[in-house]
DNA sequence: GATGAATGAGCATTCATTCAT
DNA sequence: AATGAATGAATGCTCATTCAT
């Protein structure tokens, strides 16, 4: 019974992507991935030469995606934006980027942000949180202005709410499938987002004005 | 050096608790846990008969009482809830409960909604979410009415804006210790889904009316 | 690219001896003599049923010629020979087979001598010992006369510059290639162990005679 | 039937020693010495944290004092010797630490020489046959004088001799437990190359007279 | 005849668990 | 009650061998 090579390439990344995704790369056995993509332990290794490297084909090419528009968007982060124009044109950007990214990539997105403890990409997602925190954190000292009022309270707060953003988009990319769910699915927590941090941006500037 | 039955019992609880809170129940090593005990890895199985149990002993009494409060309160959503001052009640009697639990036992918490993959507890999360999407959907559907509009579409956004919620608050939990800040983060996380839910309702609304 | 069988025999045939020769029996893989005879792995199995069979393809042969020599030579051994003419005449005889074998069939020999362990040969390079040491040992005996001062510890004796020798041959023929290098290395060694030998003898009769 | 730790260890050692002797380090398997030690697999791992910490712990010692002394004995090759009387002292003290070093620890030796395939010690051997090379040079070189006579052949021959020799004393360690028969076959076997060498100079000198 | 994908037993190593002390 | 040595099953991985093509 033997098979084409693409199409056991196929069921060991499907059955890895499975594995990963339900039980982490840690936990996640080569056994059981062979098991499911209906083959021998060993014969995983002719396609790839080892555990690490067959997480490298699930989410390298994701990860160097992101981690390319990252590195463009916090650069562009540091050029001062003069008009509140620019700024909602910068976020408009981001948002769209990254939501393009998770739709085309959800289940590689997921095992990048939440799956990967133990390997070299598990400092990934703490590194989009700060950079959404980042975004935050600019936000509220505008608001602060210069009464120094800005503190680690509103820190872990910015810390807070990027971190329950990001851990959010994972989880919708992580339950459907379906893009014009996700991306339903998205707006609508971006909605929630904008519109929460809004509030609670005016209830600062209203603590301000006391 | 004989020691005091429950001093030991102690020991091994708090190491247990922080191995799990730290890595995870399956990647928590037995021996670990006992060398942060101070104990030998076999006397472990004294005082427990293996791993899950260990696992039953640290989070079993928070699962029992939030399982408990989740039926109770389910079972209140069933009946008819004639006004809106009502629901208002009803809702902050929700928040107040698992907040309340959250912050008398956030540690516990954390480990029961994300350390407990591979047990028979990795469910919980996905229960809690159901509940808070219920709540949710009863909402959605009394916007929509009579009128047959509401959809799959309105129940996957529920479930979304349940499961990042729930999501949010554990991942406060996992983040901080200091029981004011996580008071005060709680409050601004619900804040902005309180928020941005009634903007997604009237957006709804809107729809509706035309 | 259809290749002629004999061929192919010879390309594998080279391809074990490079390999055995560099690394073992045992440390040889079949993928890297595949490799090396420029043919896939399995195809190895059309030409020998296995290893060990690779094996006795590329040092049976040697070996058979060795063992029949031995045999004849020590059949010799048995009948007395008269005078030291004989003996001369028999040690040169022994010497030059034993030579022209190794010149003939340095690679193979030298695998069947040091790079057989796990196989039916490993015990080989002990035979060729005994049979050397049981020439030496006859020698020891004349000298000792019939006073019966041969002992035990002559027999370690015989065994241990047998052994040495054997081994230093095996050496050779392992490090050179170049039959005149190897040919002047063995007279060398020969004369080292010559005129060695027969000073441990001398030194014998000059004890015998006190 | 619980062991006392030591008991465990010694058994332990003598199992890898058995094995790494009889079929070198890298075809030894830690499952087979944990069969022969008397306990299963895993249980070695308390003793020693690997494979290779296992050979460090049987050869390891032996290593650090024959490096010790080949770096001193080397360190006295460069300082010219005067007079042949220092010679003479000098090859008298090189070989008795040697043969001491040998007696001592003669199976540590054999594995460090004959069976550190794969292992950091791999090189041991070759450094010390280039030792002893060292002074076969030296002294042909002394022969042949300035006439530059001095060839690759005569490289060959030294190179031949120092390792057949160092092979020869690694033999008769891993043949014979028994101290004094050790150093009468050591004795006898430097008494084979002591005369033999003489005889192969004697022949150069004659060559050169010409 | 030849290929190379596939198998499965073997390797070193880890770890929850057991049990003699 | 406590110890920690011992067990054995599981892990990622390698390799001689088989077999569908």
């Amino acid at each position: 019974m033997q098979k084409l090579k693409e199409e056991v390439r196929r069921a060991i990344l499907n059955a890895a992507l499975k594995s990963f995704k339900e039980q982490g790369y840690a936990a996640a056995s080569m056994r059981k991935i062979a098991q499911d993509a209906g083959i021998a332990a060993g014969n995983i290794y002719r396609y790839y030469s080892g555990k690490e490297q067959l997480l490298d084909a699930i989410i390298g090419p994701v990860f160097e995606k992101c981690a390319a528009y990252m590195d463009e968007y916090r650069r562009m982060l540091d050029v001062p934006l003069a008009k509140e124009r620019n700024k909602k044109q910068y976020f408009d950007m981001v948002r769209d980027t990254m939501v393009g990214l998770f739709k085309l990539h959800s289940s590689e997105f997921m095992i990048l942000l939440n799956r990967s403890e133990g390997t070299r990409y598990e400092h990934v997602k703490n590194e989009l949180m700060l950079f959404v925190e980042k975004i935050l954190v600019d936000e509220f000292r505008l608001v602060r202005g210069n009464r120094e009022h800005y503190s680690g309270q509103d820190g872990a707060l910015a810390s807070m709410l990027a971190g329950t953003l990001v851990e959010g988009l994972s989880r919708i990319i992580r339950d459907h499938t379906d893009t014009v769910t996700i991306e339903m699915l998205i707006d609508r927590l971006l909605d929630v987002y904008n519109t929460g941090i809004a509030f609670v941006i005016e209830d600062m500037r209203g603590i301000e004005r006391l």
